[in-house]
DNA sequence: TAACACCATACAGATTTCTGTATAGCACTA
DNA sequence: TAGTGCTATACAGAAATCTGTATGGTGTTA
C-alpha cells in the first residue's frame, strides 16, 4: 500500500476526515495536509527534491479564495503543475463535481488515476479508490459508470455551445449572427440560428431562451 | 456546555470531521449522526418523545439525492419540521452557502441560532459558533459580517425572487402575472412586473431576461 | 400642508422571439 | 438515378420583450 500521501483540501473538516480514513481504515500514517494549492505544491516539491516523493496526491478541485493570494487557484492548476514535474505520482481527485463530462475530462486531459465524489458514500468509495489506484487501475466513481446515458445522449457541437454561451451573455440572435460572421464561423444564417436554438429547446425541454439557459446552467454545462 | 447533539450531514467524511471536533475540541461525547434528513428527523423525534431531547442540531443544507426516497430533501425542510415540534432546540447550519441574503434568510425566517461556512477555517469557527450559541447568542459567520456591503447592497424581496424563479422556469410575464393573481400576491400589474424586471436588469447589469437569469444563476442566488 | 420621492399601474411603439412553411443543397442508399 | 432524410437558409406572422411616458396613490419631511 502507499506509504506517503499528500492531501490538498481547503475545507478543514473534510481534510481531517480524509486523514482519519487513511489512518484508521487503510493504515496509511504518513499523511501530509495542505489547505492551499500553492502550499500543496511547495510540500510536493520539497519532498520530490529531497528524493522522498509522495506516492499519492488526494486533492479537491475548488479552493475558496481568501486574503492569501495564490498563483494556483484550483485543483486543476495544482494537478497540471505536479504532473509536469512527476509523471509517476498517482492522483485522486475528490470533489463535489458529478458531471460526467467534467470528470471524464480529468481522466483524459490530466491523466488522473481516480475520482471520488464527495457524498454519502465517500468513505467506502475513497477506500476502494485508493486500493484500486494502488493496483494501477483507473478508478471512476460509481455515480458515473451507472448513468452515462442520460446526460451524454444530447450531443452539443461547437456552434451549440457558442449559441448557449452568447445567449447567456445577453446577446440577441442578430448580434450573435454578426459575431459569427465576423469570426468566419458557419453556418450563420439568421433562421439557421433560430432553428438551432429551437432544437435545443426540444433537447432540453425548454419553453424559451431564458428557460434553456437556466436548465443548461443547472446541468453545469455552461 | 451542550451534552446531547445531533449532526445531520450526508457527506460522510465531513460528518466524521464534525464529530471529531465536538469530541476532541469541545468535549461533547453524546453525538448522534444522520446521513439523511428523514433519518435525522426520526432520531430527533424519538429522543424528543422519550423526554431526552437533543439540545443542539448541526445540519447541512443540501443533501444529495439517491435511491432512498426522502420526504425531506433539504436541510431547510428538516429545520422547518423540527422547529414546529421543538422551538427551544438550538440549530447551527453548516453549509457551503456564502451568499449573505441566503444566510440572513435562515436567521430571519427559520430562526436558526448559528451559521458556519464550510471552508478553510471551519474548525475554529465551528468551535466558536457552538460556544456562542450555547451562551444564547446568534452567531453569524465572519465571512458575512466583514463584507455585508457588496453582495447585500442589492436587496431582493420576495416578489423579486418569485419573478426570477418563474422566469428561470420559462414562464412569460403574463403567465407569472396570472400565477400571482391566483395566489393573491400583490403587486401583480402587468407593467409593474415589467418595471420590476427592468430594475433587476439595472441591479445586475443584465441586457435582457436571459442574461439576468444567467447572472443570477452564476451568483448562486437561484 | 405642500413638495418630493417612490411605487403600482396603464398604454403604446419598436424590437426580438418563436413558430410554421417553403426551397435548395448535400449525402446516403435501394 | 430517383428517393429519402438532413441541414442551411429565407420569409412571414403572432406573441413576447423591452422601453418610454404618463397618472394616481402613499408616505416622508421641510
Amino acid at each position: 500500500m502507499f506509504t506517503k500521501v499528500l492531501v490538498a483540501e481547503d475545507y478543514e473538516i473534510a481534510n481531517q476526515g480524509i486523514v482519519k480514513v487513511l489512518n484508521e481504515k487503510i493504515g496509511i500514517h504518513n499523511v501530509h495536509q495542505a489547505k492551499y494549492c500553492d502550499d500543496a505544491y511547495l510540500k510536493f516539491r520539497k519532498e520530490y527534491n529531497d528524493n522522498a516523493p509522495f506516492e499519492l496526491l488526494i486533492t479537491d478541485l475548488s479552493f475558496r479564495k481568501d486574503y492569501k493570494i495564490q498563483t494556483r487557484t484550483s485543483g486543476i492548476d495544482l494537478i497540471k503543475d505536479i504532473r509536469k514535474v512527476d509523471p509517476d505520482i498517482k492522483i485522486i481527485v475528490y470533489s463535489q463535481e458529478d458531471r460526467p463530462d467534467r470528470i471524464n475530462m480529468l481522466f483524459d486531459k490530466y491523466s488522473i488515476n481516480g475520482y471520488v465524489c464527495k457524498g454519502q458514500h465517500a468513505i467506502k468509495q475513497l477506500i476502494q479508490c485508493v486500493e484500486g489506484v494502488f493496483q494501477g487501475d483507473e478508478v471512476y466513481p460509481p455515480e458515473l459508470t451507472s448513468n452515462l446515458q442520460a446526460s451524454d445522449m444530447v450531443h452539443l457541437d461547437d456552434l451549440d455551445m457558442i449559441l448557449l454561451e452568447e445567449l447567456a451573455n445577453g446577446f440577441t440572435k442578430k448580434e450573435i449572427r454578426l459575431k459569427l460572421i465576423a469570426q468566419n464561423i458557419t453556418p450563420n444564417g439568421e433562421s439557421t440560428i433560430d432553428k438551432r436554438v429551437s432544437k435545443l429547446f426540444d433537447n432540453f425541454k425548454a419553453k424559451n431562451t431564458t428557460h434553456l439557459v437556466a436548465i443548461v446552467k443547472d446541468l453545469g454545462l455552461l
